[in-house]
Order: structure tokens, then C-alpha cells, then sequence
RNA sequence: CGGGGCGUGGCGCAGUCUGGCAGCGCACCUGGUUUGGGACCAGGAAGUCGCAGGUUCGAAUCCUGUCGCCCCGACCA
């Protein structure tokens, strides 16, 4: 391919509205153009990439025995009325509009994932467990109803997702949900691992889609939204919103001083009161009141820390989880949001483990415009039940004893355990080898192709621009050929690029009639791995430059070897850039 | 949804406070010179100043409404 002949739209400037780097990136090396909030095109280049991430996973996935298939964006609401995803996915579930009434439009919606549709088409086809186990798989556009989209391609409203979905008969044994499960965990190191992602897999939270088991595959980065939480001796690694920590050091005790009601008019947060009494918020104990399956539940943390809503809705054994109306507390605690506190609270009380290990601690007085202190467990109030339920900080320790360090990421990838929710709601079953009707268990295992590719320019770029894995690349190789109107330097720019080409080694051939350095910054921008640079000045003395973009190493050889040369170079790159081995 | 910012040729911006010829840099077109690290000279094309309404002799500029985009937060199967 000849750059004059392509579509490269390269800028010196990025755009103001670009923040995070992979966006500013992919906007002046002309990779894609916004055309909405959360919507973009791919432009050829970026194309390329996108397109070679996806054969990338097709390959794996098809690998690990994974069938492809393809199901529509459009889907009737009636399937996600059934499973009561229409409420739980709220605004996130696109609607088409327009329509009025009941006509097909306002019945349509545009597919956020495909759990509902693959599990209709279950229903419809497996009627045995001799079909099972078995994976169907596609890559399709997605649509979500992202509230804020934001950083580039990195949450966008429309995006391409490898969705695949595993129908099994049993969670254990030969062909079991758990071994499924362990096959796609598996591909996802592979696939994240040939396109050369410095990825880690962590422990998930499932979330309120149900599931008992789930694994993230994260990319760190500073551009990401999500934490990763990893123990110092890595070997522990978890989601924020997972992350579980060791117990803190120390032992119960009770303190000595008295229960004390003082009065803090109108100073209804931790940092407000533990100003004005001249404290430490750690010396608090936070009370929040749920709702839990509609009925109260209080959680007591320290003031410093923060309850962990999934944390604490696993501990407490509840489905759902919300904090509770100011109505409810009030009706609870007697006083006005802000001054609930354990001491006499008639209801469930779950208290963080690092709260037992307090004294003379204060809290709210269950009375407006009061908090007391001196209170001690045990003396004043008890506790029953204690667990992990706040979120991981800075100086905290995995349950090992690790110290944990925390890291900004991205998720690129998430497999699920998903068990029977959809399969029940739907009433999709198959007969076991006992002639039962069995609803299939489930699992689920999404990537984001344009994350990946996002992902991978975070991870790999410098001050001049993008260093591609040499897999994802748009073009493995660039050919600068200075001096166009040299037609020595053409005819072995063009052979060059031939015979490149001709070894399935994908190769561009910058033949503008532009000014070196001019060629030298768009190459670097768009970031080629490989750079052949043919000119009037090497041939004189019989050589042409070959440079390695992400070392910046280079090396003058004779014509005849650079073809050579490039193919080992290629091979190479693809071997030692895996971070999967 | 709450808070903040911004809409002026393809891109980056000035001009808005204090109303009076719509400007600059990059990119683009023509001609010439130039060619191993984003060249130079000369000429040129390109803008409903987001949109609608209002005030005014006159609006990019003032007023009202509205749409869009970005950032922080909330949210995120």
C-alpha cells in the first residue's frame, strides 16, 4: 500500500476536548473521528488495528472450541421485560422512539449484550444434554446509554464487543460450567497475551446481574476508571470493588471513659464533627443505614473508611441493596439524616471488623443535632455480627498479609459464572440424562475490541507518538523514501515494499513528496514498529536504515538484506512482545 | 441527574468585558526554490461566529430560550 493511495488524516495539534493520551493519539495519527458523544468512526488506519484485534480473538476463541454466530442490535423489550433487566439496566438500555403507543418501535431495543436472545435461541435448539456442553460466540456492536461517556474510545455508547455464552448441564465434572469457565480464562490469556497487554486478572465483583463467580482482565493505566488492587507479593490481585482485606492488628478492648451526649448543631458529617469535637475521623464510627431486601440494615465503619456496598451485600446475605431514604432513617434513628448512631439502634447491625477493634469511639446520638462519646462495644452497645465490609485503602493488607498497592486500570475483558438467572427466567431448560428437565447453567465472557486497542496505545506510546505492538499494528512496516524524485530510490523503495508484501508482512510505502523529517514524524506518530528508510544520502555509501520504533535502535544494512532482516525482526516481535508466556 | 467549562473555516485559538470591515497559526490550492528530523517566498480558496427569538441605525459581542461537546461527581450487565 502507498501512503498517497491510503487515507492517513494525521494532525500536528490535538484536539482541546482530548484528555487522556490513547484519544489525543488516536485523533492526530487519524485513527478515528468523534462523530457524537460516545460514538466514533474508524478510520482506515484505525480500521486496521480494530481488525486485527478481532482476528486475533476470532482465532482464540474459535481455538477454544467456541462457535461464531451473530445476533441482531434490534431486540424486542419483551425478552428484557422477562428477565426484569428492563429495570434493573434502566436508562442504559437504549429504546428506540419515536413511535407512539405500542407500535414496534417503543417495543424495540438495541442490544446493551445478548444474555436474553443467546438463551431464547438455547431454549429453542438444545433440548438434550447430549448437546451440551457447547460456547456461541459473536462480535457485534453494542449500544449502552452511558450516562457520561468519556476518554476517547475508551466508554463510549456504541462499541464493539466479543460476547460468548456457554450452556452446560452441571457446574462440576467433564463439560461442566466450571471447566467452561476455566477454557475462556484461558483464551483471554492468550488473546490479551498476543496483543502484548501487560494485563492482570482479578477477582470481580459480579454485581447485581448475579453469578457466583467472575474474573476481570485489567490493563493498568492512568486513563482507566476502575482500581486495581494488588498484594506486594502478587499474589493476590482484585477489582476495588472486590478487593478483601486482612483484619487489622490490635486487639478488643474496652476504653474507660464516659458516655457523654454533646450537642454539634447542624453538623451532620464525619469530617464537620470531628472538626469541631477536635477528633480524628478515625475515632468515629460512621453509621449508614440500608435498605436490605426491604428491611434496615445498618453498617458501622470507621470514619476514615467507606462502606463497600457489594462487600457488605454479600456479608449480609441480601440480593438487593440500597441506602436507605432519609424517611427510613428517620423513622429508624429518630433524629435527622447524620445523627444515627449504634447505641441503642433496635435493628440488624453489621459492623466492619476494624470497628471492633475501637474505643471511646463517637457517634451519632440517634438525636438530632447530638453525637456522643466514651462509647465502647460491649459497655454501651453490641455487636453481633462483623465482617469485611469497607473498602480497601492506601496501608491496608491482602488477607495473606501482603501489603496492598493500588493501581488506576481499565477493564478490557470480564467472564462470569452467570448460573441459572437467565436460563430460569426464561424457562430455558434441557433434559438431563435422567429424562428431568434442567434449566442450563450458564456462563458469560465479554471483551471490548475497542479497548483493547485503546488500551494498548495507554500502554504503548512515548512523547512522539504511538508504539504499536507489532500484532496490532495497522502496518508493520513503514517505508520512508526520501528523495522521490530519485528514481534509484523509488524503483528500490517500490521492490522493498514488494517483496515485504509478498511475505504476508503488512508494509506501507510513504512515497510523498515531502521533506524528510516531515515523513519521520508521521511515522512516529502513527507509530509503524518497523521504519525503512531509503534515501539518496544511504545509497551513496550502498546502505538503507532500518530503526526499531519503540527502542529507537537502528541499523544501517546493504538493500539486499533488509527484506530478510525485516521478516526476522517481525517474527520476533510477535514472539517476545507476548505477555502471556 | 448535580457542579464547572466551551461552541468563531478541517485543526488549534484571538476577538465578546466596553456593539461598528471576522482575524491569527497549522492544514489546503497555484507557481517557484528546497529535501536525512515537522522548509521558504509569492499568490489564493475556504467561516449561516451552534441554533432560534429579542434589543439596536448596526450584534460573534447585549438579553431570553434552546441544542451540542468536554471535564468533575453520581451511575456503570
Amino acid at each position: 500500500m502507498k501512503w498517497t493511495e491510503f487515507f492517513i488524516p494525521t494532525s500536528k495539534e490535538s484536539p482541546a476536548d482530548a484528555v487522556v493520551p490513547s484519544h489525543k493519539l488516536m485523533i492526530r495519527a487519524g485513527l478515528v473521528r468523534q462523530v457524537c458523544a460516545g460514538a466514533y468512526s474508524y478510520l482506515p488506519l484505525g480500521y486496521r488495528a480494530l481488525r486485527k484485534v478481532e482476528a486475533i480473538v476470532r482465532e482464540e476463541m474459535n481455538k477454544a472450541g467456541a462457535i461464531e454466530l451473530n445476533m441482531p442490535a434490534m431486540h424486542p423489550i419483551e425478552l428484557w421485560e422477562q428477565t426484569g433487566r428492563v429495570e434493573a439496566m434502566g436508562d442504559v438500555l437504549v429504546r428506540l422512539g419515536g413511535g407512539t403507543g405500542d407500535d414496534w418501535r417503543s417495543r424495540t431495543v438495541l442490544g446493551p449484550t445478548h444474555e436474553e436472545i443467546i438463551t431464547e435461541h438455547a431454549k429453542a435448539y438444545i433440548n438434550s444434554y447430549k448437546q451440551l456442553p457447547i460456547n456461541l460466540y459473536q462480535i457485534q456492536t453494542k449500544f449502552r446509554g452511558e450516562a457520561r461517556p468519556k476518554s476517547g474510545v475508551l466508554r463510549t455508547r456504541e462499541f464493539l464487543m466479543k460476547d460468548a455464552y456457554s450452556f452446560h448441564v452441571a457446574k462440576e465434572g467433564p463439560g461442566g460450567l466450571d471447566e467452561g469457565y476455566e477454557k475462556m480464562y484461558n483464551a483471554y490469556r492468550t488473546i490479551f497475551g498476543r496483543c502484548g497487554l501487560p494485563f492482570v486478572p482479578v477477582e470481580a465483583d459480579s454485581g447485581p446481574i448475579g453469578g457466583d463467580a467472575s474474573h476481570e482482565f485489567m490493563v493498568p493505566t492512568d486513563a482507566g476508571e476502575d482500581y486495581l488492587v494488588e498484594s506486594q507479593d502478587k499474589t493476590y490481585a482484585a477489582n476495588l470493588e472486590r478487593a478483601e482485606v486482612a483484619p487489622l492488628e490490635g486487639s478488643a478492648s474496652t476504653g474507660t471513659a464516659e458516655l457523654t451526649e454533646v450537642p454539634t448543631p447542624g453538623l451532620a458529617t464525619i469530617d464537620d464533627v470531628s472538626e469541631f469535637l477536635n477528633c480524628k475521623p478515625r475515632q468515629m464510627i460512621k453509621t449508614i443505614i440500608f435498605k436490605a431486601d426491604e428491611e434496615p440494615l445498618v453498617a458501622l465503619v470507621r470514619g476514615d473508611h467507606e462502606v463497600n456496598e457489594s462487600k457488605l451485600r454479600r456479608a449480609a446475605g441480601v440480593s438487593s441493596l440500597e441506602q436507605a431514604t432519609p424517611d427510613l432513617i428517620e423513622k429508624l434513628t429518630g433524629a435527622n439524616v447524620g445523627f444515627a448512631g449504634p447505641v441503642g439502634l433496635e435493628c440488624r447491625i453489621i459492623a466492619d471488623q476494624a470497628v471492633t477493634l475501637m474505643q471511646d469511639a463517637i457517634t451519632g446520638a440517634n438525636k438530632t443535632d447530638h453525637h456522643i462519646t466514651g462509647v465502647n462495644i460491649g459497655r454501651d452497645f453490641e455487636i453481633k455480627e462483623s465482617a469485611d465490609i469497607r473498602t480497601a485503602v492506601e496501608g491496608d493488607k491482602a488477607p495473606n498479609g501482603s501489603p496492598l498497592t493500588f493501581k488506576k486500570c481499565i477493564e478490557i475483558g470480564h467472564v462470569f459464572k452467570l448460573g441459572t438467572k437467565y436460563s430460569a427466567a426464561l424457562d430455558a431448560t434441557c433434559l438431563d440424562s435422567k429424562g428431568k428437565p434442567k434449566p442450563f447453567i450458564m456462563g458469560c465472557y465479554g471483551i471490548g475490541l475497542n479497548r483493547i486497542m485503546a488500551a494498548a496505545i495507554e500502554a504503548f506510546h512515548d512523547d512522539k507518538g504511538i508504539t504499536w505492538p507489532m500484532v496490532i499494528a495497522p502496518f508493520q512496516v513503514v517505508i520512508c523514501a526520501l528523495d522521490t524524485r530519485e528514481e534509484e530510490v523509488n524503483t528500490l523503495s517500490q521492490k522493498i515494499h514488494d517483496e515485504l508484501e509478498a511475505l504476508g508482512i503488512d508494509v506501507l510505502l510513504d512515497d510523498r513528496d515531502a521533506r524528510p523529517g516531515f515523513k519521520f514524524k508521521d511515522a512516529e506518530l502513527v507509530g509503524f514498529p518497523l521504519r525503512i528508510t531509503v534515501g539518496k544520502k544511504g545509497l551513496a555509501d550502498g546502505t538503507i536504515d532500518l530503526q526499531i520504533r519503540r527502542s529507537g535502535e537502528s541499523e544501517k544494512l546493504p538493500p539486499e538484506a533488509v527484506v530478510p532482516r525485516v521478516k526476522d525482526l517481525v517474527e520476533e516481535a510477535i514472539n517476545s512482545e507476548r505477555t502471556d508466556l
